[in-house]
DNA sequence: GATCCCCAATAAGTATGACTTTTGAGGCTG
DNA sequence: CAGCCTCAAAAGTCATACTTATTGGGGATC
């Protein structure tokens, strides 16, 4: 997406509006678009549909491609996401962390019905590298079997909007090491954790494996808070 | 967006992709889809670029456009969901019921901790409403004040991606009753717990009232799937 | 002077055709 | 048979002309 031209204009008019450069309301203008980019009309326009597509802004005849309020924007959206990461990281950061806590225990028990025997497998699998690899204090390959932990899980729950929270949610995990939040060997119970949802997966525990998961991701949760507080404080303010 | 024509060929393109009419991996062509609907360049390139967004397809040089494996589309675009529904109306519902009982508790928890004065008085109030409507029998207006009650939930919360859900969670809840599956007084357990968690929001008890919330949306999954299942057995096959 | 209606200016929407760039496939050469 | 090279196919970009809908204003009417 960021070879062509077109994928050039969208990123930088996109971050734009989401750091609100454009605040709701505002305005722009095919033909501005066209002047200020240097591109062809179609060019314009298929960017205007892109961010349309997204829900950031709305193109009304004879008054222009209007900013959309912020509430209407498609979230969910992965380059928007990007973007707004960009912006204000702790702030997009809290409010994916929030949504795994509400998703990934109900990924697990339905991943504890839904999950076939491979599946199960390799979970049980990924649990035992993260054991190891937290042993050896080897933090890269750790994070990657994380991340892959709880991708499995949210596709083998068998529902396929939590399947898509995937890649979100491993950038959440790989931004909690690259702050250094993790400690240097990971703590013993999150590990513990992790056993306990693969075993409950692997043998059909889905409320075992809901709570076990619940407990997980609530105390990342309140790590993820207390980490973004301290940095506020540290940097006397947002961002 | 139905009115212009890119709206109408995104609409019809996007149902006929959602219905697997042009399965994952099928090459679609500009100039075929110049053809097809009788539309002009411009506006064939603007449709691709649409549905890229969504991420059902992605255009390649010297190839053409491709539509992507299922696992990659973005199943939280409100377009989506809509094709979606029309597809296979009973998979979307029970995919998005169970994605309410994931979100709605945490949500409600976070609502008992940001909700202002003024939001939780109004949820009291729609609380009421709903416990007077079922009284009454008034089913219709109950259900407007059921789908407001979650949606203010939801938007309380704080986090936007919560907020985000309201409408397709609406749309849920609307086709509950829509098919009759409500009781003609709605359980007064329900009604207990919907003014339960308006109180704890107000009062500020997170923990009470995601307890409360997930005890409502559990049952309300559970009765979900039970006429889902039902449903499948009347009409012999999905649909 | 207020109201209503019509019209023209405006900006997006659509159409067309030419040209560029990338890339895959098949043929050519070693 | 492998590796390279050329060619063509299809998307990407550009320029321009024309169409359509909407809004805000100006003029007619009450």
């Amino acid at each position: 997406m960021s070879g062509g031209l077109h994928g050039q204009v969208v990123d930088l008019l996109g971050h734009e509006i989401s750091a609100g450069v454009h605040p709701p309301g505002s305005v722009l203008r095919i033909d501005g678009l066209e002047e200020r980019f240097g591109i062809s009309r179609s060019v314009a326009r298929e960017v205007v549909r892109t961010l349309a597509s997204i829900r950031l802004v709305v193109s009304r005849k004879r008054v222009g491609v209007v900013v959309r309020p912020r509430a209407e924007w498609n979230t969910f959206d992965p380059a928007l996401i990007r973007w707004l990461l960009a912006v204000d990281r702790s702030a997009q950061v809290r409010t994916l962390a929030e949504l795994r806590t509400a998703v990934e225990p109900v990924a697990a028990a339905a991943a504890a019905r839904n999950a076939g025997h491979e599946q199960a497998a390799r979970l049980v699998g990924l649990a035992e590298r993260m054991v190891a690899t937290a042993r050896a204090g080897d933090l890269e390959t750790f994070l990657e079997a994380d991340v892959a932990f709880h991708g499995l899980v949210l596709a083998a729950s068998g529902n396929e909007m939590f399947a898509q929270l995937e890649g979100v949610f491993g950038e959440v995990l790989r931004w909690r090491t690259g702050r250094g939040l993790m400690p240097e060997h990971p703590e013993p119970v999150a590990l513990r954790l992790h056993c306990e949802i693969a075993e409950c997966v692997r043998g059909g525990d889905p409320a075992r494996a809901e709570s076990a998961m619940r407990e997980l991701v609530e105390e990342a949760f309140a790590g993820t808070l207390a980490s973004l507080t301290a940095e506020r404080r540290a940097t006397g303010s947002a961002q």
